[in-house]
DNA sequence: TAATTATTGATTATTTTTGAACAAATTAAT
DNA sequence: ATTAATTTGTTCAAAAATAATCAATAATTA
């Protein structure tokens, strides 16, 4: 076993403990601890791992060229349980886009192990789905850098090209009287062009967007095809209403 | 049996199980271990493996996961030279196109702080570049998860509807009498299609390059403007004959 | 057919990797 | 603050792998 064997079961070992002990990866790897020590120090060295005393940590928020971690920590807890539904949505081989919005991103951590194909204009998406099982197209165009997404015409008129089966896709504001709405423009219409390429059009809002509209409405709420939230029923009953089906 | 048809098994041996010992190999092919290990080491120069000590990994598994600064990367140096060289053809204002490979993305460094657009597919000069002056048109498409990268019939269609003064391109053979080669079909087609793209086509190879016809030939040796290598001036003299440009 | 070249295998020297022993440093506990 | 326990760094030796050199074989060319 080559110390670059080793350094994949390390990283897998730290991708899913999160951390672990010199200890640990020694009775892991069936090698002595003083080897261990040496892969540590120069994967720490290399920027792969952050080194403890008697062991290791995994740097996932260092590790990630992006961001997108710190903003997906409000409301982690009830965002995740939102994706966990709309994951369960999905099937193998389905086609699916999904936006570059933060709650539709904490949707990947539970799509990784299916067999599907993801349409996606969002960096943090393609980086996350990266070495998965999902086969991924991205969306071409001009990035926003602030965003890390793609965005513009030229997105635009891709998405345009592709029938999919689902889309999942976060707004800023939903309310029954207003529809959809957003804090920009580009946000906006590449929302509007995803819904328009799928057959079926999941939301993902959290209980603290629903009845709140944003700078830019655009699009009635009839587009809801599906609307997932955290929301108590007596809120949604308005969306209900309206023909929308609505997880909880 | 020939060192092609042992290339070949090498190579899918490594497929099967993504890495593998000198001495399986050996076994495998009934041959020595030293053939067996120059075989590995003529295939580790030609990029077509990652080469262990005590055998040798697929290379999707070596590039480790999401490090995108591929910090193995062989001839740092002399890449860097060139790729210096390089970005010194860049204008403010210019707009330019960079393919997918390891030379090209150590361009990144020395461009991060002009004001030019560059259009790519490939995702770690995207990462390098983010955050930067640079403002980034990513090329659209299926990735290629082993490469990092974007590719196919759409990113070939998106690139075509583009014009701009300059690509920087990277190929993994390059010969006066044959032109440029590749090892996979859709390397070629991208580089064939950016090259397409521009006004002038800058090629950057370093010296193993050189004299070297690979896998798949795509493209006359007419395509190319200008060559940057950091190869000596006797190996140059023929392609400066055909009318190339030539910098050292 | 003979001469030349390229490929392969064997041998030896060098390098790399690994593990053990012990001193130094760090952490935890009193 | 001091001591005990653990962890780390350093040095060294053994083992494994590689590189280098040279002879033998196979392939190619004249």
């Amino acid at each position: 076993m080559s110390f670059q064997n080793r350094k994949q079961i390390i990283l897998k070992i730290l991708e899913e403990r999160g951390e672990a002990e010199v200890k640990d990866f020694a009775q892991a790897l069936d090698i002595s601890e003083i080897t261990i020590r040496r892969d540590l120090q120069q994967m720490a060295t290399d920027g792969l791992l952050f080194r403890t005393h008697g062991g290791a940590m995994k740097l996932a928020l260092a590790q990630m060229p992006f961001t997108f971690a710190n903003k997906t920590a409000v409301n982690a807890k009830e965002k995740d349980k939102i994706c966990q539904l709309a994951a369960q949505q999905i099937q193998e081989g389905d086609i699916i886009l999904m936006d570059c919005g933060s709650t539709v991103f904490r949707m990947c951590q539970f799509i990784k192990n299916k067999r599907i194909k993801v349409i996606t204009n969002s960096l943090p998406v393609v980086y996350e789905l990266m070495n998965s099982q999902v086969s991924i197209n991205l969306i071409g165009g001009e990035i926003d850098q602030e965003r890390q997404a793609v965005h513009g015409r030229i997105a635009e008129e891709h998405i345009a090209r592709y029938k999919v089966d689902k889309a999942f896709l976060g707004v800023d504001g939903i309310s029954p009287e207003n529809g959809l709405s957003a804090f920009g423009e580009d946000e906006a219409s590449i929302t509007l062009a995803m819904a328009n390429a799928s057959a079926k059009k999941y939301f993902l809002c959290d209980a603290s967007k629903l009845g709140k509209d944003k700078y830019l409405t655009f699009a009635p709420i009839t587009l809801v095809d599906v609307l997932i939230t955290n929301a108590n029923i007596e809120d949604i009953k308005v969306y209900q209403d309206k023909g929308i089906d609505v997880l909880i």
